[in-house]
This record gives structure tokens, sequence and C-alpha cells, in this order.
RNA sequence: GGGCCUGUAGCUCAGACGGUUAGAGCACUGUGCUGAUAACGCAGGGGUCCGUGGUUCGAGUCCACGCAGGCCCA
């Protein structure tokens, strides 16, 4: 590595070679396109093959490693690609300038429903019975090819918007060899007895024998559906003539019963009601509920009731082994309705299923395929479900068990397709056993940087702290198929995982090199089981998530290749995506490196808030509101769009989108920095001696600019290492203005003189500026950095983006200077105010300035700064409010912070009582270092001098402005000597315009035709040199212009009472 | 129904630790300045800091309960 560059080094190359007096930068016009600027820096960026080397030029440097999230390609990229993409890209960049070699390895993620149902549109098939019609070889050749359909697209938009990643080097999760990898993880997994074959509740037809999608379910919800509605009281164990009160809508599940569940914090009651009976139910439910005429016996909360047994409904078969029948805690519970008791079957609903599974609860699965009891639910054998309900209550009834039946509508899902009724049915799939690692998941994000920082402990926290098994099963076609291979033979459980290609060849027999890892090839491979059954597949495919998730492994193809590379690439530092992530490709990358490495996948991680319309809606296709990301590149620039991306506000919000904000951003930074540049290079090439640093500069003005510069990048520096995009990128929006409005104004007249060191200043500030931008505008940034840079320093990196990250040069930060200019802008800032109060243009000299600061050490500050103050507020003289008693008001202000920690409720006393009191004297008491001690209602109070802020008004004959404690005040009366200055200004000002309106160049020398008055004679005599030095008049010509025929132009204005016509020419010098 | 986040000017957003008069940009109106700027300066209108209650001498900021919106999960 070389050695990191700092500006004293700069400055040093610089001198040392550049600066020949021929040194000229390329000519920027003041206004530019920036998409066509864009795309000349992608041609450039080819042509050197800046990206390649942005990774070959940093090998053996430390590695900062990066995993991409792998998008689907068969749908267009939209704006919230160019979202992801655009952080994505930028911590890769920054960390490239550093020093690190990062290699940014593309991925695709190619399986899954969204591609399958994507193809069933395009083939015109609805379900899966017309897929296996069709035939799953075909089918599955169909996925493969459709998930390159916007592959162009996504490639195109990539380079536009300049997010580099290796795309042709990408990982791509369909191949053999990323499949294989999975298999091996799979089979990592199974030794180490993490798979497992368990319930999962689906939605289900039982006519179609078949789950439901989550999107065919939508298809089918019947509004004011009616089913019934009871109340089933559970006998209490150990209590007499009690019972919980439940209320299900699906009396068919109730023999599935394991367990009644209630909410800890919930209120709940006992009550007798008129039969005698001792009933269990929630407060707030009791009156809606119960006949009238029940007794309140007891209140408790829902925590009381948690471990209450309860005698089962139904036993049926052998007796179940665990413990079950019993109250828990779950936080579904609620009193929206029923009673505040929720009867659980986890046969019958995910919500029961995972607080099942929680408690450890059997799965009572009393339902087949068909939707008809099992046989030995022996009452209703072989009934469907739905129609034992009304036997299933009557049982009730006759043991006495039922409250009250009623019927209850609402909205429930139907099939699509055969319009049953849905039931929500537990199926047996492959899950991986995710739970008995939850403390190690929770352990492991404790490390992890997140950003924002509440995910950690919230959104994925939580998540992480319910984690249930991974549900790894699928029952579609176009996916990696779970590599278990279950023995046919009649009532055998011998299985077999199999963790490779290698390994399924010599399992069967014969070399399978080629053969295609998807259903429906891999399902033809059978052998003999050692039961002498033959060994199938079991049917169903992965997970598409986990796909994903195991992308650290797989992208290398390990264990079978690249051992190096996944040793060294194992562990991302940095990864990046939107939060709907977080229990998607966040988990899964977490839940897998848990399992299997016992460490976390990643160490930093940006979430990312979704992209809203303008208007703060959804973006989506059916409000039509989407926008185009090409419009806004071709409009606004890539930049633009990313600088807006980065600024619009914290990452983790939210974030509207549209043209207009692009275009925002454009107008006030984008071209605010161009035309600073733009503004560098006309001076600088005028200046022969533009790159000629000096060795040191002792204007203030360049060392404010220096020093602000410096605490910028240490600022920015900072915030990239803490992943604070927000705070990278912000605060250097905030120099630019400083640097446009402030500094290049202010020192107009030195670059126009040439002046070494301001340009010298100005361009390193351009330059680094051009660095610390690259990560996040690599476009414009590497515009600047190839005119200012290499057209002067040809030995520097050929790119911005190859060049090093600037160091803060702490010797350069002068916080005293800082602060001190910081108050001047703000004293320039109320001057101006003060003389708006007064009707006194700027232009009209005036007397004397009068400033009150809070403290003394401001004051100082500000004197530093006096010729500047004078210069801006166009005075004379500068002077502070604390001087001359007679010309100003005192007002003594007891400080809130100091005397309310001080005295408390006291606070509000002393400042009515300091308010009734003398000022003047009570500021003379505290200047000469006395306390001052009052006192009210038998309390006594002492305040020192530095628990006040004595402010000082100036009197009548001033035009006043005042903020924060500060206040500006100027003199309003004019002397003839002030007029008369004001009116050489306005003179100056009067020729500037007609020079400008008769297009003269700027270093054109003029002739200034003028009358011969007594208000410019006196007027010139007194100001001759300074209007001739600013319009470069080299002749006064004493004639009314509009009797001299040589003028070439004229203008007509008033000059205090006198009306004035002046003319000019201009004056041709001979050989030039 | 649960979890997390957000709520400050018409719009987009800042507002460490609770403390002097809640700020900036955009937009609008007026005005000024200008030989880098489709700029810039100044002024004006525009705020129940989502609501209610609490803690405190003092709350946009802390606490509680709500309301609205977003996302995720049911």
């Amino acid at each position: 590595m070389t050695p990191t560059q700092t500006p004293t080094q700069t400055q040093n190359d610089a001198s040392s070679g550049a600066g020949t007096l021929d040194t000229r930068y390329q000519p920027v016009p003041a206004s530019v396109s920036f998409p066509d600027l864009e795309e000349s820096i992608l041609k450039l960026w080819q042509s050197r093959d800046v990206f390649k080397r942005s990774m070959e030029e940093r090998a053996g440097g430390p590695e900062y490693v990066f995993f991409e999230g792998p998008p689907t390609a068969n749908g267009r990229p939209g704006i919230h690609h160019v979202l992801a993409r655009a952080f994505k890209d930028m911590f890769p960049r920054y960390k490239t300038m550093q020093g690190y070699h990062v290699l940014r390895k593309g991925g695709w993620d190619t399986h899954g429903l969204p591609v399958e149902l994507e193809v069933e549109r395009q083939l015109g098939l609805t379900g899966k019975e017309q897929i296996e019609e069709y035939g799953v070889a075909g089918f599955n050749q169909m996925c493969k090819e459709s998930v390159w359909e916007y592959l162009n697209d996504w490639e195109a938009l990539t380079e536009r918007m300049a997010f580099w990643v290796s795309l042709d080097d990408a990982y791509v999760t369909m191949t053999n060899e990323y499949v294989q990898s999975l298999w091996w993880i799979l089979r990592q997994l199974w030794d180490k007895g993490l798979l497992y074959e368990g319930y999962k509740v689906v939605p289900y037809c039982p006519r179609c024998g078949t789950p439901l999608s989550s999107h065919e379910l939508s298809l089918g919800y019947q509004e004011g559906t009616v089913d019934p509605s009871i109340f089933v009281k559970f006998v209490v164990k150990g209590e007499d003539n009690a019972f919980l009160m439940a209320w299900t809508t699906t009396p068919w599940t109730l023999p599935g019963n394991a367990a009644l569940a209630v909410g800890d914090k919930i209120d709940y009651v006992k009550v007798r009601d008129r039969s005698g009976a001792l009933l269990y139910l929630a407060k707030e439910r009791a009156e809606a509920v119960l006949e009238p005429g029940y007794q309140l016996l007891e209140k408790m909360k829902g925590a009381a009731l948690v471990g209450k047994e309860y005698e089962p409904l139904f036993q049926f078969g052998a007796a179940p082994p665990e413990r079950y029948a019993y109250v828990i805690a779950a936080d579904f519970v609620s009193t929206a309705d029923g009673t505040g008791i929720v009867h659980v079957a986890p046969a019958f609903g995910a919500d029961d299923l995972a607080v099942g599974q929680a408690h450890g609860l059997p799965v009572f699965q009393t339902v087949d395929a068909a939707g008809q009891f099992k046989p030995e639910v022996t009452p209703w054998a072989g009934i469907f479900v739905k129609n034992a309900d009304p036997q299933i209550t009557a049982d009730l009834d006759a043991r006495g068990q039922l409250y009250k039946e009623e019927t209850y509508e609402h909205t429930y899902p139907f099939c699509w397709r055969c319009d049953t009724p849905l039931i929500y049915w537990a199926k047996q799939t492959w899950y991986i056993r995710t739970s008995d690692f939850k403390e190690r998941l929770v352990a492991l994000n404790d490390s992890i940087n997140w950003v924002p920082d509440h995910i950690r402990s919230g959104r994925f926290g939580r998540w992480l702290e319910n984690n249930v098994d991974w549900a790894l099963g699928r029952d579609r076609y176009w996916a990696t198929p779970i590599p278990i291979w279950k023995s046919d033979a009649p009532g055998s459980q011998y299985m077999e995982c199999v963790g490779g290609l290698d390994e399924l060849s010599q399992k069967c027999g014969r070399d399978l090199q080629g053969l295609d890892l998807h259903r429906p090839y891999v399902d033809e491979i059978t052998w003999t089981a050692p039961d002498g059954g033959a060994m199938r597949r079991v049917p169903e495919l992965c997970d598409v998530w986990f796909d994903s998730g195991a992308m650290p492994v797989a992208q290398w193809h390990y264990p079978f290749a690249n051992q190096a590379e996944f040793d060294t690439y194992q562990q991302a530092d940095y990864i990046c995506e939107a939060v709907d992530q977080t229990r998607g490709w966040f988990y899964t990358l977490h839940a897998v490196s848990t399992l299997l490495f016992d460490r976390p996948a990643f160490k930093n991680v940006i979430c990312l808030g979704h992209i809203l319309a303008e208007d703060g809606s959804k973006m989506s296709k059916s409000r039509g509101n989407v926008v185009n990301p090409w419009q806004v590149f071709a409009e606004h620039g890539a930049d633009a769009t990313r600088w807006y991306m980065y600024t619009a506000g914290p990452p983790g919000n939210a974030r509207r989108f549209s043209g207009n904000l692009v275009a925002e951003v454009k107008r006030r930074f984008l071209n605010t920095l161009w035309n600073t540049y733009s503004f560098f290079t006309v001076y600088a090439n005028l200046a022969p001696a533009a790159d000629r640093p000096p060795a040191e500069t002792n204007n203030d003005l360049d060392r404010w600019l220096l020093s602000e510069l410096n605490r910028l990048v240490r600022e920015v520096t900072a915030a990239y290492e803490a992943y604070d995009v927000t705070a990278a990128t912000r605060p250097i929006a905030e120099f630019v203005d400083d640097l446009s409005n402030w500094y290049v104004r202010l020192n107009r007249r030195r670059f126009w003189d040439g002046d070494a060191e301001a340009l010298f200043t100005l361009r390193h500030a351009l330059v680094t500026l051009a660095k610390l931008l690259a990560p996040a505008v690599p476009f414009l940034s590497e515009a600047i950095y190839q005119n200012l840079v290499l057209s002067v320093e040809p030995d520097q990196p050929d790119s911005v983006h190859l060049s090093r990250w600037p160091q803060a040069d702490a010797s350069a930060i002068d916080t005293e200077l800082s602060a001190a200019m910081a108050l001047a802008q703000k004293v320039t800032t109320l001057g101006r105010a003060a003389r708006e109060s007064a009707a006194l243009k700027v232009r009209q000299p005036l007397q004397q300035v009068v400033v009150r600061t809070r403290t003394a050490d401001e004051r100082t500050g500000l004197e530093r700064m006096e010729q500047l103050l004078l210069s801006e507020l166009n005075v004379k003289e500068l002077n502070f409010a604390d001087e001359g008693a007679e010309l100003v008001e005192v007002e003594v202000f007891p400080l809130p912070r100091q005397l309310g920690q001080k005295y408390g409720r006291g606070y509000p006393v002393i400042r009515r009582l300091f308010a009734q009191m003398d000022q003047t004297e009570l500021a003379g008491r505290f200047a000469e270092g006395k306390t001052v001690t009052v006192e009210a209602d038998g309390n006594s109070y002492e305040i020192e001098a530095a628990d006040v802020e004595v402010r000082r008004t100036p009197r009548a004959g001033f035009a006043l402005a005042q903020d924060g404690g500060y206040l500006v005040a100027v003199t309003t009366n004019l002397t003839p000597e002030l007029e008369q200055e004001g009116h050489a200004r306005e003179l100056v000002r009067r020729v500037q315009q007609l020079r400008k309106d008769t297009n003269l160049e700027i270093n054109d020398r003029i002739r200034l035709l003028l009358p011969q008055t007594p208000q410019l004679d006196g007027l010139l005599s007194a100001h001759r040199d300074y209007v001739l030095a600013e319009t470069l008049t080299l002749e006064i010509v004493w004639s009314p212009a509009t009797e001299n025929p040589t003028a070439e132009a004229c203008a007509t204005f008033s000059l205090g009472e006198e009306k004035v016509t002046i003319g000019l020419t201009k004056f041709e010098i001979s050989n030039q």
C-alpha cells in the first residue's frame, strides 16, 4: 500500500511537480447536462477499465467484504432497486479509496414462486394440476429461461447508475454448483439432527387436496359467511363446578384441542352464574357473553390463570404422552370478541401451532387430507369436518359443557377454484430446527451493527426471540429439491440425506455428471434401500429464502471448490437491503450462519425504508404513480438521483420520491458545486501561476476554508465509519454552500487578481470535495478530478475512484477561527437586516456598526473578523455594545439554565424581581464582580455575574436587528462624505452594468464619458482611483455622453439629487 | 389482532444533555444586490411541535395512554 495522501503532501507534490506556467485546465461551461456528462464518464471508465482495476489495484490490501443480496431478473428493475443499489455501492467505493480490496461479486435469485407464477401466466396455466398436465420438465425449462427475461434491463440500469458489481462473475442460485452447496449445507444440518418432518398449518382445500398459496388465498375471501359461534365450558381440574369459558367458530377443531390461551395482562373475572356454575372469562367480555344475573366473585390477571389444568374435552386413541390441557399465555389473545380465553388446536391454526411448539404441546391431527375425521375420532370418523359441527355441538350440550350457541358472520376464505370452504390444516413438511438455536441467534445478533439501531432489538430482535422452526418444504416445481431420499418399503422410516452430486452418483451406482438437479430429473434417481424398498426423493423443494440465505457458502460452490475464496469472504462487513428483508434475507443469512458456523453472517447492515410516491402514498402499478428510473436518469442524471436518496432523510425511514425532488437537489447542490468548479477553471486559466501552491497562506478566509474543509473530512470519514449515510452527505452540501456563497463571493477580487493562495485554496477544496463525494456522486466527482487533478498532475491515479481517501489535517483545523467566522456570518445577516429596517442600501457606506455578543470570547473572535465585517456591511467602524454606556440601554437577563438548576422554582421569582429593578445599576454591580441577593417569600437567592447575561442595546440613532441574544446595530446618519462615497459606488455599479449591456469582455479596458457637474467633479477627485480600478477605465473624458458620437453606449440615472448620463467606449490597445 | 417505525410551517427535513424568542431549504409575496451561478441577500405571511394526561421552576425533547400513517407478521 502506498501512504495515504494528506493535504500537506498534495501541496508538496504539486509544488515539486506540476506547477509550470503553461498548465491549463479544460474550460468548463457554466451550465452542464449531467446526463450527458455521465454518459461520457461511463465511456471513460470503460476505456480505462476502472471498475476492474479498482479491485485489482487493491489486491493484497485488507479485505472488505460485501454481500450482494440477489435480485430476481424476471421483473423489471424499479426505482426502489435504485435506492438499494445506491446504498450498496457507496461503502465499497469508500473502502476502496481507503485502500481495501473489495470484491463485489454479484448474484441472481432464480428460483421460486414468482418465477413459476410468471410462467403460469405465460402458458395460460392455472394451478398445479394443469402444470402437472403440461409436464414438469417443460414447465421448469420455461422457468429457467424466464428468469433472464429482464437481465438486459438489470445490467443496463446497474451500469447507468454506476453500481459497481461484477455481474459477469455473479452467483446464480439455479446452477448445479449452487444447488450442490445447498445440499451440502442441508447434509450438515441433517447430520446434526436439525432437519425433521413436522407439521405446518396451511390454508387447504379438502376437495382439491392441495394447500393454497397466499395469492390464491386472497382470491377467495367471501364476506358475510355465517358460521356457528359456540361458548364452551372446559372443566377446571381440582375446583368444584368451575369452568374456563372459551369461544370458537369452528367446533370441528375442538377434538384437536391441546390448550387454552389467555393474555397475561388482560383482566379476567370469576363469576357464579344462575345455575351456580363458576365461570372464568375476560372481565371486558363478561357482560356481552353472560346471561344476566351472574355474580362477580373474583378479579385476576390472565397471568394468574396460567398453568391451570382442565379435563380434555375428548380423548381418542392412545393416551397422549405429553403434558397438555392447561392454560398458557399467548400474545394473540384479545378481548375484541369471544371470551378472552382462546381454544388452541395446533393442527388447525398457525398461531396455535406456533404457540404449541413454543410450549411443547402435542399436535392432534384428527383430520385427513380429504377434510374428514380420521378413524380414531370414533364418533365422527369419515364425516367432513364442517358437517360435523352440529353433532359436536350437540355432544357438548348433552354433557353440560355448552354455555350457549349462536351464529357468527365474518369474512372467510373459500377455494377460488371449487368454492369449497378452506380449512387451516397442519400438513407434514420439512423443518430446520432453528428454535434450538434461539439463544445463539439472539446473542450473535447483539454484535451486529444495525442501521437504524432500533432494528437490532426491535423488529429483528423480536423476530429472533419468537423464533419458530424454519418450515423449509414447498410443494412446488421450480426450486432446489430437498435432497432427502426415503425408502418406499411399507412402514419404512429409512431415509438418507445426500450432500452432493458425487455422493448421489455413488448411491445410485452410476455417474450423474451433467444431471440437472431440478425436478423432474432428480426425482428419477432411485436406488435400493437396506430394507429392500426403493429410495425415492421426498416430493418437497426448498423455500427459496434458503437459497439466498446460503449464499456465503453457495456463491463459491463450497466445499466442492474455492476453499480459499470461501475462507476470505465467508463473513460480510456490509450488506444493505430494504426493511422487508428483516424476515427475509437478513434472517436467512443469520440463521444459516448461526446454525452452521455459530457466527453472524454480516457485521454491518443498513436497513432501508421503502420508497413512496411524491404524495407519500405507496408506489404501485395500479395507482399509476410508479417512477421510471430511466426517465429520472435521462432528465436529471444518476448522481442527482443518488444524492437525493442519500440526503432525503434517515435511511431507515420511508422516503418520498419524484423527479421534482431530484430536480431540487440537482439545482441546489450539484449545480452550485458545478458552478464553483466552472468559476475556478475560468480564473485559474487566466492566472499563469494558478496551481503554484503558496508555502502557507496567511489569509484568514483561506485558513478558515481549509479549517472547515478538514473538519468536513473528519466528520464525513467518521460518518462513513459509523455507516451513517446522512451524516456523510448532508455536511458536504452545507460546505459547498459555504464555499460558493461565502468563500468564493468574498474572495472574488482575489480570484480576479489571480491570487495564487486563493486559487490554490479553492482548487484544494474542490479536489478534496471530489474525493469526499466520489462514493456518493461518482460521475461529477470523476469529472472534477479528471480536470483539476489529472490536467496538472498526470502521475496521479487516473480515476478518482482509484485515488486515496483524504485524511483530515488536524493542524489545519482552527476551531476558534471557525466559530468566529460562523459568528461573523450571523452578524452580517443581522447587520443587513438592520440596514433593511432603515431602508439603507448596502451600497451606502455607514459610519458604525455596533455588535452585542453573548460572551467575551465571541467578541475577541469578531475583532479578528473586523475587516471582513466592515466590508460586508460597508461600514467604517466596528464597535461593541459594552462600550460607551451613554449610547446603550441595558437589560440584565437571568439565565434559565444556571439559575433554574440552582434554585428550581425560584427562577421565575428571580426573573420577575429583576425586571422590576434598575437595570443599569444591576449591570454595574455584576460588572464589578459583585453578587446580588434578592429575597422573596422568605427565600433568599444569591446571583453571580455568571448567572446573568447583560444585554446592551444601542439607543436612538441606530437601526438594529437581533436574534438569540445577539444584536447588531448600524448608525443611520449620513455625512456628506459617506453620501459621496455611496454615490461613487453607485457610479461604479452603473458603469459595470453598462459594460455588461454592451457585451464587453471581463478584461476589456474602457474610456468613460462623464458630464462635468460639481457633484461628479467632487466625487472623482475623492474617489478617482477607486472608480478607475473597478471599471477598468483608462481614461475619463469630461463630455456629456449624449453629445459625444464616439460613445458606444450610454445610461441615465439618478445620483442623489442629480440626474446624470454617462457613456463608455472600448479602449482599443494597439500591439495586442 | 401483535411487533417495529414515523408524526415539527403548504412541501421536504434539522432540532446532543429538558433551558434564552422551535430552525433550514423549497414554494408564495415584497425588496435589495450582482461581471461565477436558471444564483444570492433581507423581510413578510405561514406552527394547538398528532392528541390527552403526567413528571419538572421549565417539555418539541422524559413517562403513560390514545390517534393517524407505513412496514412486517398473523
